[in-house]
DNA sequence: AGTTCGCACGTTTGCGCAGC
DNA sequence: GCTGCGCAAACGTGCGAACT
């Protein structure tokens, strides 16, 4: 068995040795990832059962008690020492204090008792402690992702085009290899990809100026020799307006 | 029915020891 | 020297049995 896998399970599940995986409506065993449908009916022994208890009833038949696994395993999972293992066995048992005592070569009823209280306070903090990396893990998959934000004029923009600032950063580094002031290697063909070059293609013009033709295409040429396509794609995408008979071009805000 | 007693258990506190 | 761990004693509380 893996047991990171088995770890991984939520503290209900990893007491139960099983997870019920929702989308697939099975119960898995965390032993031997051995599947049991919800719905079909299982013959175990000389009884059908349907599948969730035919699968507790597989974990004792096939793997004894989930409590003897999880007590077994060494420090550095469970984080119990010798002495609170042989302990938590003798609670798990049901081992009166004054047995446990005499059991333990002499050791007094308080120190059994202490123990438990130790215990005790281990189980309470170890809930606070799920409790905090819980909400760490959910604030961090909450957080909105750093998306790059179009100008309002711009088309051709939908949800498919998310992208993040992160992902911006690659791909102008990709396109634009001798620096963000440098010229542009290819013009991409992925629409994305496009979007993100043309941004940042137009970020040298300045916003408030008016272009002829002609300075257009020079600027643009600064950048990457096919200035016709660039040009047009600043029309199409909404980047950049021209006046009706193309004698002046501005850039959209 | 009310009180007392013994017991079990939870909790607090202090001490000694080992490892870093 | 600090810290964690194990141990034990002391104290407080709840509960049932025995007693008045």
């Amino acid at each position: 068995m893996k047991k990171d896998w088995f770890l991984e399970a939520s503290p209900e599940n990893l007491s139960n040795g099983y997870v019920y995986h929702k989308e697939k409506e099975t119960y898995v065993c965390l032993f031997c990832h051995e599947s049991f449908q919800d719905g079909v009916i299982y013959p175990v022994g000389d009884v059908l059962l349907e599948a969730k208890r035919a699968i507790r009833q597989h974990i004792i038949d096939a793997h004894g008690s989930v409590f003897d696994y999880l007590i077994r395993l060494d420090k550095k999972d469970s984080g119990l020492s010798e002495i609170q293992r042989e302990l938590l066995t003798y609670f798990y048992e049901g081992v009166s204090d004054q047995e446990i005592a005499k059991k333990m070569d002499a050791k007094s009823t308080s120190t059994i008792r202490n123990h438990r209280f130790k215990l005790r306070e281990k189980e309470r903090q170890a809930k606070v402690f799920l409790a905090i990396m819980s909400l760490l893990k959910k604030k961090r998959e909450d957080e909105p992702d750093d998306f790059v934000i179009f100008h309002k004029g711009a088309k051709m923009v939908d949800e498919r085009y998310a992208t993040t600032n992160k992902e911006k950063e690659k791909i102008l580094s990709t396109y634009f290899k001798e620096g963000l002031d440098g010229r542009l290697s290819i013009f991409p063909s992925k629409e994305k990809r496009k979007l993100i070059v043309l941004q940042h293609m137009i970020s040298r013009f300045e916003s408030d100026k008016m272009y002829s033709e002609q300075e257009v295409n020079e600027k643009i040429k600064e950048m990457y020799d096919d200035f016709a396509t660039i040009r047009r794609y600043f029309i199409e995408y909404g980047f950049m307006d021209r006046n009706k008979d193309g004698s002046r071009y501005w850039v959209k805000k």
